[in-house]
DNA sequence: AAATTTGGTTTATAATATAAACTACTTTAT
DNA sequence: ATAAAGTAGTTTATATTATAAACCAAATTT
């Protein structure tokens, strides 16, 4: 009947990033952060579960002085979220 | 861009218990139980909060000797649950 | 009449989300 | 040169939420 959803996926801040993800090739920790309208320290862990889960990469580098934090989604990200949209579907329009 | 989740119903429990209660007039505890696979206890609690919130009615009454407890869906609830898939779009769809 | 089942509630614990405080710089103003 | 403010985060503490375990009262079964 109900489909479990996938518990990493139902929070908003880590839906909405793995939603800005799946669309784009990389974001950064600046971009994710104007969009989500997440505080900072919410989205540094929000994004480490993410990470830890394999579903997105996170790489750290410098652009010029400044630190500059890219993510990705991974192909078990885009696997995970097919999967909570196909899960949401038994709660939308149950039989 | 993302519209705010009703944590009220970001919640799988309770967003199963508001699906099956969309479709039926009324639904009691053991068939609440039953559909959701949920726990006496979980399912009590959360059926409180949706009560709380006004989303649902709960009416207690005697099937015979035995207890029955049985839920309703309110307007605020269907509303409520209109707005909840309506602001999901914004994360399976972001612009 | 003891044991089990039904239909729950209450309470305790674990997990999660969030915000506040902090770190390590860089840039700008004095 | 130094102080103040800004950038890009992380860590830690706290509040909220979800869940399970323990419990209760009455009914039913053995």
């Amino acid at each position: 009947m109900f489909k479990p959803l996938d518990p990493l996926l139902h929070s908003e801040l880590r839906l909405a990033i793995i939603s800005l993800l799946i669309g784009l090739q990389e974001a950064d920790f600046v971009f994710l952060k104007e969009k989500t309208k997440a505080t900072s320290g919410n989205l540094s862990v929000q994004l480490d579960k993410l990470r830890d889960a394999a579903y997105i990469e996170i790489n750290k580098s410098f652009k010029g002085k400044i630190p500059r934090t890219t993510c990705k989604i991974t192909p078990q990200g885009i696997a995970a979220f097919q999967s909570y949209i196909d899960a949401l579907q038994s709660y939308l329009n149950p039989q």
